[in-house]
DNA sequence: TTGTAGGCGTTATCAG
DNA sequence: CTGATAACGCCTACAA
């Protein structure tokens, strides 16, 4: 079957090409009745027109690349909803690129994203280092970053959304010092390892404030499971941190069920936070504490960036660096063990 | 910052650009020093290749789309990334489109896909209707369903690789009758139709052959935070079924939590399975039995079977539907109430 | 082994 | 308002 062309359908209307590509594009230069045949032939043969052909002419894709690494794919999930609902308002295609360590390296995604001449880019995080960044920047392509703070200022045609983990790690080690907690850890987490970063600055530096060093970094391998191991073999004979904080859920469980397996009470012996939210932290006993990023609007935020971005929009010249709120989840609140049933609604 | 083409190229290494485009292409009937020649002046120009020509000129893209709905994203994280490894290793881009009720119909979808001229596609489970398929099967485009098994034999350019829902339910319910249970419930998931409805099959057939009649089919909110409200209230002075069946982590959890909590006892007075596996499972107390499908390999097996198709691979004439093994994941296997600490290693 | 020229499907510029 | 025609960047017979 033959891919059906503008040609057919201008030889169907019997007019040029030139007025059907017209029509396509509502140009309002048609005369009304030739504009009615067009389109009449167009749906009688069922023309699409197609989106090479159209990229090529115009050396636009209307195409944007999102890349990120495999493993954060599950954890990014809301992110993911908010970049294409906003994509799809502006009719960008997506194009989706994983980075992961083994068969896909960045090199390799950043060769295909400029080979398909797409229009922007989203860049999750920054598990990418600075030359590939460059890269792309000296191909001219607009991008934004998304996630964790640049610790350059975006320069060119760059943006940044991002959460400022830094202050909110500085933060709550104030907050925790005001309740008399200093007792803290952090516990290590090998995918975010930008994030992880930030969060350690912000804690050594309300540490530094108060005259101490901060010394509650840890790390261990990976998997919840290899954690929970590790930590019910540590809590048994040594008690918790007062305060423990993780970047993800799964970390938080485990140290959650890991200590209170080991008798220890939440609470009363030791507290635990996990950084990003999600609807897990609500279904363990007791639940856990974490803080709330707007992860979905993150998404649209970004997206939306990007688009003014490639239309020049004049506003952006200035608002390139988009700072997202949080806000604390407190699922837990006191010593009285006594846990609130549920208090997030999350898209199940 | 003009962008340099084939021409620049042909130039600044003093050929015709038929010959570059022999080079980038491998052809081999370029004289060595020629192609040595050739390749510097690529290096030196920092010349790629515009994919979008060469689409063009081919009429072929070596790219794919993948469908899913927005909803089941966090849910289809493993196939995902089992289809984005095949893909990358046959270098296939990867085009990106998700559906969901409100911004992005389904139609949409198909039309951008259709006029992307992707090679073939990838389609979620099935939550799109026959109609839908046929307008992509008009187009010719290859296709491969992934989740559920269709309910009409695959016809023309389309593969199927499933898991035997059907299958899955009839043989758990038969060893439960086995086993003396009779008082089964499965939980309703709107998210995941179709797959549901191959469960009820299962479940209703196995009854049938026992000359009972299935009614424990019950439904409600789709939030982890409204199914556990709704339990709580219901396990009250109720009794769970014998045999809980859900198909995603959060609803058996729900269930797990709000029975617990109203002092029913695991294995004693229920038990509660998930369909589909997840980590969080294993961090409930007690924990909760599943099946492990392996989604990744789902995931590579229809990327596979796509690519297989698209190069017109002989022995794809027979096997185009590809039925994915299960097996059950135990993590509570009897009365006393003893858990296993964490069974399942996933990654984190 | 290399070069020439036509074609892939659209858009945009200029005449008419 | 409509119709030629030259791009857009690359591939591939066909010639040389």
């Amino acid at each position: 079957m033959k891919r059906i062309t503008i040609y057919d359908v201008a030889k169907e209307a019997d007019v040029s090409l030139a007025t059907v590509s017209r029509v396509i594009n509502d140009s309002n230069v048609v005369r009304e009745d030739t504009r009615q045949r067009v389109q009449e032939a167009i749906e009688k043969l069922g023309y699409k027109p197609n989106a090479i052909a159209q990229g090529l002419a115009l050396s636009k894709t209307t195409t944007i690349s999102i890349v990120m690494s495999e493993n954060l794919f599950a954890y990014n999930s809301r992110i993911l909803n908010g970049l294409m609902d906003v994509a799809k308002i502006y009719n960008y295609n997506i194009m989706f690129h994983t980075t992961s360590k083994g068969i896909s390296r960045m090199q390799d995604v950043i060769e295909s994203i400029i080979k398909s001449r797409v229009d922007g880019v989203i860049l999750f995080n920054d598990n990418f280092n600075d030359e590939e960044m460059e890269v792309l920047k000296e191909y001219q392509i607009p991008m934004v970053i998304v996630g964790a703070r640049l610790d350059r200022k975006p320069e060119g045609k760059v943006g940044n959304v991002y959460v400022n983990f830094e202050k909110l790690a500085y933060d709550l080690v104030n907050e925790s010092f005001d309740r008399g907690i200093d007792d803290i850890t952090l516990v290590e987490d090998k995918l975010n390892l930008s994030m992880m970063n930030q969060l350690r600055r912000g804690i050594e530096k309300a540490y530094e404030e108060h005259g101490k060093e901060f010394k509650g970094y840890i790390g261990y391998d990976d998997s919840y499971k290899s954690s929970y191991n590790f930590l019910t073999d540590y809590y048994k004979d040594k008690k918790p941190s007062r305060l423990v904080i993780t970047f993800r859920d799964s970390q938080a469980i485990a140290v959650r069920n890991a200590a209170n397996e080991a008798g220890w009470k939440s609470m009363e012996d030791y507290e635990v936070i996990s950084i990003l939210d999600s609807k897990y932290l609500a279904m363990v006993r007791p639940p856990i504490n974490s803080y709330i990023l707007p992860e979905y609007d993150m998404g649209a935020i970004a997206m939306r960036l990007l688009t003014k971005m490639l239309v020049n929009d004049p506003s952006v010249q200035e608002d390139r660096e988009i700072e997202i709120e949080y806000s604390p989840m407190i699922r837990e609140k006191d010593k009285t063990g006594e846990t609130e049933k549920v208090t997030f609604e999350a898209v199940s």
